[in-house]
DNA sequence: ATTAATGCAAAAACTTTGCAGCAAG
DNA sequence: CTTGCTGCAAAGTTTTTGCATTAAT
């Protein structure tokens, strides 16, 4: 798939940014995650192993150039902490659900999306934007018992615990 | 209009929580600032000029405590700081549409706020929360001049500012 | 009198910034 | 070789916590 990583470098030389080593590194943490919603320090983290681990202030200037050029999503979920998406500059249209026990993060690709896009053209207000969050228990917490519930173990889910 | 604070002695009685000064002192900031969505800095200089100047540490307290109670809400626009709007205790279905230009915040009843509700009943996810905020330019930004729009001149909306 | 709540200051958690050295073009 | 990028450490912001004092019941 080495197609993500053409597409990220491109977008980056349109918008007159230089390739370096540690951009084309974060872009990969991406590619090799995907679906996943990282934080930065958990993509500093993936990069301790490697030959070439990114310092923390690069790693959030990265993201902030990589979201400006439409190449990730920022998704804040009330934590505290921002997450990320490789989006590769498409525009896919989806939600978020955030189970609170376990902290995994589902997508969903709700077809009223589009109505909720532009609902409120409410006394002129331009809608830009808009943010859609969803919490709640997902089917592998609900179907736990209580007993394992208590035992707070989690498999790989991106974690997760409202503030 | 003390039956809010009337309202809001009861429930904090209910849960058990002791009626002090401090508490009644933030509701009131609350009950006095209808419809703002205020952070707890904002309410701590609020409460500067009283006689009565409340501690950071517990408004934030505080705070914690009157949305567990359900008194207010707590809405969390992505730009690091928390805002939160009094409720009462009543649930009133509503939205928020942010000016990103003069950070005002005004409110919507979206009919299809029910949909959103429960959208995804996806793969057996119970979602028992949301929240969706729309972002843009609200009516009065839009119809000032550009060079109005340089001066950054702002009319008692509640100030914000994307991360 | 008990026990919880406050206020201060210190710490924590996340993110941004200054600056000297390094590397991409 | 020029200008932008990195890394470190320091600083900035928002929120939380420890602890002695104060106030509510």
């Amino acid at each position: 798939m080495g197609e993500w990583m053409d597409k990220a470098r491109t977008r980056l030389r349109e918008e007159n940014y230089r390739l370096t080593r540690q951009r084309e590194i974060l872009c990969r943490v991406f590619i090799d995650n995907p679906g996943r919603h990282l934080t930065a320090e958990e993509i500093r983290e993936y990069t301790i192993g490697t030959d070439h681990p990114l310092g923390l202030a690069t790693v959030y200037r990265t993201l902030s150039i990589l979201e400006d050029v439409g190449l990730i999503g920022r998704i804040d979920m009330g934590d505290g902490v921002a997450r990320y998406e490789f989006t590769g500059g498409d525009f896919r249209p989806h939600y978020h659900l955030t189970c609170l026990e376990c902290g995994s993060v589902t997508e969903v690709e709700w077809p009223g999306i589009k109505e909720v896009g532009d609902v409120p053209g409410i006394d002129g207000f331009e809608v830009t934007d808009h943010s859609l969050l969803f919490f709640g228990i997902c089917s592998h917490c609900r179907n736990r018992t209580e007993d394992e519930r208590n035992s707070n173990s989690r498999e790989g889910g991106d974690s997760y615990a409202k503030r």
